[in-house]
DNA sequence: TTTAAATTGTTATAATATAACATCATGTAA
DNA sequence: TTACATGATGTTATATTATAACAATTTAAA
């Protein structure tokens, strides 16, 4: 579960736009939306998205350079995180999977290293694209 | 195994830079390092590397937006990666597990969806920077 | 209340990546 | 061999993503 953070504006008014978005926002169409509300400056953009991700309430997908809310009590705190990708209509869905979140917690590689922290990004079709 | 690739003349000068790179390379910095090869523009140098990861010779490290060469013969052309990287040094090494290949390219989320594909980053601390 | 830490605002700039178009090389089919 | 398709190259310009640097303000502890 998450830690409840007090959110500041900037971050209030950038998360909740990220959370209505039906699909992952890039950094710059946040700017464009959120400029009505006074924020001006990529940096104030990315300096809320920094915080979002910091606290978990956000996720970058790597891949695409774009950021979702979190829909999944699982993921602590950003530190452990999976998706599924669409390669035809850019779907992206968090997913939570319990076995897989163990499976990879506990990865330990020939070294006997353990991470701390993880990120996954699986490509494919979505259901939708499947069928077409 | 990768299949053969004959490389055309800017492909071969950059895989062999990234080859011999101990660390991730970033495209501008591949760029400053062939540039006396006559490689005098952006395009060139992204032009070879996606023709590289397109063919499995190089990866993508998408939280860092650098390039590696591959060193494992088991994950078929750039469908399925593993990295461990180290979060003081940057240190990346390619992670060559068949329990973890197996296991990810079996995984089905919730909806019984398959992927072709996946990227996975793991975090934390190398060896040498566990020891500081 | 004082003081440190976090957040904000602002301008400028760095770093990463692609568009558009002309040319050249290579292999394949008529 | 010629004609054609395909892929690779060269080049200029531009788009996209992200951070540096510094001043001002707000917030939350000590
Ligand atoms: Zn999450
Ligand atoms: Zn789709
Ligand atoms: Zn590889
Ligand atoms: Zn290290």
């Amino acid at each position: 579960m998450h830690k409840e953070h007090t959110l500041t504006k900037n971050q209030q008014i950038i998360f909740d736009l990220i959370d209505k978005s039906p699909e992952p926002m890039k950094a710059y169409s946040i700017l464009f939306n959120v400029q009505k509300k006074g924020i001006k400056a990529p940096l104030q953009v990315y300096r809320a998205l920094d915080k979002l991700v910091e606290i978990g309430k956000i996720h970058k997908i790597e891949s695409r350079n774009a950021f979702i809310a979190c829909h999944n009590s699982s993921c602590q705190v950003a530190n452990a995180t999976a998706f599924s990708i669409c390669e035809i209509c850019e779907k992206v869905t968090e997913i939570s999977s319990v076995g897989l979140s163990k499976y990879l917690a506990n990865f330990k590689d020939k070294d006997g290293m353990k991470y701390s922290k993880y990120n996954l990004e699986f490509f494919g079709l979505c259901k939708k694209c499947t069928l077409k």
